[in-house]
RNA sequence: GGGCGCAUAGCUCAGUUGGCUAGAGCGCGGCUGUCACAUAGCCGAGGUCACAGGUUCGAGUCCUGUUGCGCCCA
């Protein structure tokens, strides 16, 4: 073989390399984590969990960005000896992905879901999913990810969905899980519940109208209430009243954006500060139609109208202008009067109302079956859509001479993510986490504060953001209404009253004393559920509320809705269980959990938890069992800030919930000390990860987010094809700055027709300019091999001295920027060596030696290496390729330089992390290389002030004081010297100065162009003035030299000096020209 | 409303305890088919560090305020 290098072709191709590289890998299952390694304490863990992508979509840029970043870190450490782990997968995202597949279903068969059985259409989003599935898995396999792929999850298969049922056992038996009615943001047209982040606001063009409440004095029950007239108000010093017609009813204005709503409203406010307030204390109101009588409460969250306002503030209240100082409350269709009502909740129940009436059905229609009682005269809007009952209440309300008017009013309002519907405030009956519970939201933010092991944000800032979420959680809404998610495992059935028997004695309040018991129905049912909870010991649990029976089987929930059912959990999916409840007369509740719930488990399910002996023999790998103990808690999470708290926080919540407090999952405890994964830590546990890191948000050139109805977005496959993984994957990460965005430029490629980025270009060349550099090493080698023996120091020159030392700088740098998340000053480290260091200076440096000095030769093989694998993380392809060229001139590393074979089947991936010894910090060489440079520089800049062409070799003249010229063989190498001179030049010559000394340059040309010389030294000159004024303004300074430290002062006083000299010579020498 | 971030060369961004005569890549101008690389090399031009005050011997950096843009939470 005589000239390996030959093989490889004139420029590096990606798609040439990219699969032969990655099969090399995935046949040397290069990324196959061994547990076993950790738990027998032969290496520390490193582990990354992949934030799941969604099913719903491909892969997006800045997907490309988040794994990019994930796989720098995992492969970095794998190759600094960890026992690495990453964990891949994929989420079902439940609503996203059934509204995609809904659309797609409606598009190409013209059917809707409820066309479909639940089980067909959910195999319909299952067969989605396995598609998308695939197409993601295939990107992230062609961005390079390392990822541990014979692990990969998807949070709905059966490991993690048995953790999903275990979880929501035990906060259900905990107490934590309850059903509450509450309002949520609802979907009318998706008919589900919806959490906040599945909502954006969007400004819409509404209006307030005026209703007139007509007062009322409140009857007793059955009576008729009378009206109030005005001349009742004037009496009760009523602000104007008296402008009214006295013996007319009298009526008070509520301003409202939702007329129709009138029919759930059970309460009408004003601010106390109003002056209208104390003469209607003891009055209410009665709804038009209805016939509701309703209380006016009195709070101080109403506006004031600006007529009333007090202050500056107040009066400057955008609201105080539409205002009437009239609210109407709708506690069943607004957040605010949710508040307003329960606030008030007694004044209201003392009115006979309950505190939500519900007067719409789920499909947002005007509705009487779902709680809404007094119909009335009313009826006339059953049955109509929001928008045209509004219409109608305003045409009723109008008749009666109750319509006042409105006023447009342009507001922002909820609408749905996946249906762009307008979000109703909807009451019903749903799920909720207690994450209220100290056990959850507490031990969040306490996870921060950990002695043994603190939770950590980089950047920093966002422990903030962390922090006050957990500050300000409520309870969290789990259930909804949808097909594709975990269902809830939950079987319910309605209960009877219980039976009251009187036993015949009088209690102590002398009252007759009763017996509370089940009915017989209940009776039967309990005792067929007390069956199935002993044949499944830990796995069945019911729960009963104030029922003062079996409390030793049952635990008590005061706070949950559980007066009218029971509710048995299962944490199996046993067709037999799900039977024998059947006939017990139990159904399975209908809805499935918020995906962030499976999302939450991540770090546990991913594992095994709860069960790693099941989790073996549903995977069929053994090492299963030992993966939670081994990787749990991981090392770092990298996610994008949105996720904090969605994601973040939550898994923090449930990992220390659910993982026993003292759980290490280190090396250092043998196993029979670990404690069982079976106990909840109830808060105590260890949160999932160390590390969280929050990378920046891609956007366009704009600013503006990247997305499809934008249609500038960029598709990851397409920068490979057109520049290849590791462009992409190096542009990416010089990109990641800890700012909060970074913006790539989009253009549409004229050829393609596809978005790309100029910048990826960047990438490109570098990949380019390694593959060029490492090929040109290779021909040196090939004709003259790497010494097998470690150099002597002295027989390295200045050259291969410097190198070294900026190769032992420049793995500190990228140890430090990797440890503390700092991608592009990683990048932009690693280009600067290479393309700075390495190819400008040192190859070029090196050329005339480099064949009769094999310690040169030592460093060239050496540094190369360590190039390699420092790039290795985030440009595997095109490392990986040369590293296996590299491998057939074996050669010794210079002393000081370890660079560890790979640990098996020869890849790159597998070898170490070069580790350079401070000995190679070598700050002479530096000096003395600096100086050189500094001179070169001056060279060529003289040449190329006068044109001198590339070839032509030219005579340098040092000062006569100067003996010898420093480093002059180099000097002469890179400023293309033919001679160094100590006699003045014979023909036309140019002068230049250079660390203060003047040198003079001959042979230039045939004649030296006086012009341009002249040009060039009257610029530095100038310059040089400049500097001078600077530096002696300081130095005039009087506090200066008083308050500045002394090494400042003389550095100042330095500079002068040097720069004074330096004009002095240049102006010589400008006056010395004709 | 609460919290956070950004504003530095035409563009995208560095600039970590104040010491700066403010850097990089792209782009721009000049020269170069040169022998690893034209996806290259060499040289160069280009900045009132958003604005206004303040602290300091010294401010891109710290403080206060203003303007503009953006994000998260409610």
């Amino acid at each position: 073989m005589d000239s390996s290098a030959n093989e490889l072709p004139k420029q590096y191709r990606p798609s040439e390399h990219e699969p032969r590289i990655w099969k090399a890998w995935t046949d040397a299952k290069a990324f196959h984590a061994d547990p076993g390694r950790v738990l027998r304490g032969e290496a520390a863990p490193y582990c990354v969990l992949i934030p799941p992508p969604n099913v719903t979509a491909a892969l997006h840029l800045g997907h490309a960005l988040n794994n990019t970043l994930q796989d720098i870190l995992v492969r970095a450490h794998r190759m600094m000896g960890f026992e690495t782990l990453w964990m891949p997968g994929t989420d079902h995202a439940g609503i996203a992905t059934q509204a995609v597949v809904e659309k797609r279903v409606l598009k190409e068969e013209k059917k809707r879901r409820t066309d479909f059985t639940r089980e067909a259409f959910v195999e319909k989003i299952q067969a989605f999913k396995d598609e998308y599935e695939a197409v993601i898995t295939n990107q992230l396999k062609a961005m390079g990810c390392s990822c541990d792929w014979d692990r990969q999850r998807f949070t709905m298969d059966e490991v993690c969905a048995s953790a999903v049922r275990e979880a929501f056992f035990r906060l259900f038996k905990d107490g934590l899980i309850y059903r509450g009615k509450r309002l949520v943001n609802w979907d009318p047209v998706l008919q589900t519940a919806v959490a906040d982040d599945e909502c954006y606001d969007e400004e819409i063009d509404g209006a307030f109208h005026y209703l007139r409440y007509p007062l009322v004095h409140p009857a007793a029950a059955g009576a008729d209430p009378q009206p109030v007239t005005w001349d009742e108000l004037v009496a009760r010093g009523y602000p104007d009243a008296s402008q009214h017609p006295a013996d007319q009813p009298a009526w008070v204005t509520v301003a409202t954006t939702r007329p129709e709503t009138y029919l759930g409203d059970t309460a009408v406010a004003l601010n106390p500060h109003d002056p209208r307030a104390k003469a209607l204390r003891g009055l209410s109101v009665e709804l038009p139609l209805v016939g509701r009588v309703i209380p006016i409460i009195e709070d101080a969250y109403v506006v004031l109208p600006e007529r009333y306002a007090r202050t500056e503030e107040e009066k400057n209240d955008p609201k105080a202008a539409m205002a009437t100082g009239f609210l109407k409350v709708t506690p069943a269709h607004d957040f605010n009067d949710e508040k307003l009502g329960l606030a008030h909740r007694a004044e209201i129940e003392a009115a006979n109302l309950p505190i939500y009436i519900n007067m719409m059905a789920k499909d947002g229609t005007v509705s009487d079956k779902h709680g809404w009682n007094d119909v009335g005269d009313a009826h006339i809007f059953v049955g109509k859509k929001r928008e045209e009952a509004r219409k109608l209440v305003k045409q009723e309300f109008d008749a009666r001479g109750l319509y006042e008017g409105n006023k447009p009013h342009r507001h922002s309002v909820k609408h749905s993510d996946r249906s762009k519907a307008i979000i109703e405030p909807y009451l019903s009956d749903q799920w909720y986490v207690k994450v209220t519970d100290p056990s959850m939201a507490k031990a969040a933010n306490e996870a921060l504060k950990e002695k043994k092991r603190p939770l950590e944000f980089f950047p920093s800032r966002y422990t903030k953001t962390y922090e006050q979420w957990h500050e300000n959680i409520r309870d969290w809404c789990i259930s909804r209404q949808l097909w594709w998610g975990h269902r809830i495992p939950v079987w319910s059935q309605f209960r009877d009253p219980l039976v009251h028997t009187p036993t015949g004695h009088l209690d102590q309040d002398g009252e007759p004393d009763f017996n509370t018991s089940l009915s017989e129905r209940d009776s039967g049912i309990l005792n067929g559920v007390e069956e199935l909870m002993k044949e499944y010991p830990g796995q069945i649990w019911m729960a009963v509320k104030n029922s003062g029976f079996r409390p030793e089987n049952f635990n008590l929930q005061d706070d949950s809705d559980l007066d009218e059912r029971f509710d048995v959990v299962c944490a199996v999916d046993d067709p037999s269980v799900a039977g024998r409840l059947s006939q017990l007369g139990f159904t399975q509740d209908p809805d499935v959990l918020d995906t962030w719930f499976s999302s939450a488990l991540w770090p546990l399910s991913t594992m095994g938890w709860p069960n790693p002996e099941a989790a073996a023999a549903i995977t069929r790998d053994a090492s299963m069992k030992d993966l939670l103990a081994a990787f749990n808690p991981t090392t770092t999470l990298c996610t994008a800030r949105e996720i904090i708290t969605l994601w973040v926080s939550r898994m923090v919540m449930f990992n220390r919930y659910f993982l026993p407090e003292g759980w290490p999952g280190s090396a250092a405890s043998p196993q029979s000390q670990v404690p069982s994964a079976s106990a909840s830590g109830r808060g105590h546990g260890p949160a999932p990860f160390r590390d969280v890191f929050i990378h920046a948000v891609i956007q366009d050139g704009e600013g503006r987010k990247m997305s499809k109805s934008l249609g500038n977005g960029v598709d990851p496959l397409d920068i490979i094809a057109t520049h290849g993984t590791d462009a992409m994957r190096f542009t990416l990460c010089q990109m990641a700055t800890n700012t909060q965005d970074v913006r790539l430029p989009v253009i549409k490629d004229s050829a393609t027709g596809k978005n790309t980025s100029p910048k990826f270009d960047l990438g490109r060349n570098f990949a380019t300019k390694l593959w060029n550099a490492a090929k040109f090493a290779m021909t040196i080698l090939s004709a003259n091999p790497a010494p097998q023996e470690t150099p002597s120091r002295e027989s390295l020159s200045l050259a291969d001295k410097w190198m070294l030392s900026r190769l032992h700088a420049a793995i500190s740098t990228c140890d430090k920027a990797l440890k503390d998340y700092e991608f592009s000053v990683y990048a932009q480290t690693m280009y600067s060596l290479l393309w700075n260091d390495f190819c400008d200076w040192y190859l070029e440096a090196i050329k005339p030696s480099v064949a009769s000095n094999p310690g040169t030769r030592a460093v060239l093989r050496g540094t190369l290496d360590a190039i390699l694998r420092l790039l290795h993380p985030v440009m595997p392809f095109v490392t990986e390729t040369i590293f296996d060229a590299l491998a057939k001139f074996s050669g010794a590393a210079p002393a000081g330089l370890s660079l560890t074979p790979p640990r098996r089947s020869g890849l790159l991936c597998l070898a170490g992390w070069p580790i350079a010894d401070a000995a190679l910090h070598d700050p002479h060489a530096e000096g003395e290389f600096e100086k050189m440079r500094m001179l070169v520089s001056a060279i060529r800049e003289v040449r190329a002030q006068h044109n001198v062409p590339f070839k032509r070799k030219i005579t340098l003249h040092p000062p006569s004081g100067m003996s010898v010229v420093p480093s002059a063989d180099l000097t002469s190498t890179l400023a293309g010297l033919e001679a160094i001179s100590h006699a003045g030049p014979a023909g036309p010559s140019v002068t230049f100065v250079a660390d203060t000394h003047e040198y003079r340059l001959s042979n230039l040309a045939d004649e030296v162009d006086t012009g341009a010389e002249k040009a060039r030294l009257t610029k530095l000159v100038a310059d040089l003035d400049k500097s001078i004024a600077t530096l002696e303004g300081r130095l005039n300074n009087p506090g200066y030299a008083q308050k500045a430290p002394p090494h400042m002062v003389q550095q100042s006083k330095d500079q002068l000096a040097k720069a004074q000299t330096e004009r002095a010579t240049a102006a010589a020498a400008l006056a010395a020209l004709p």
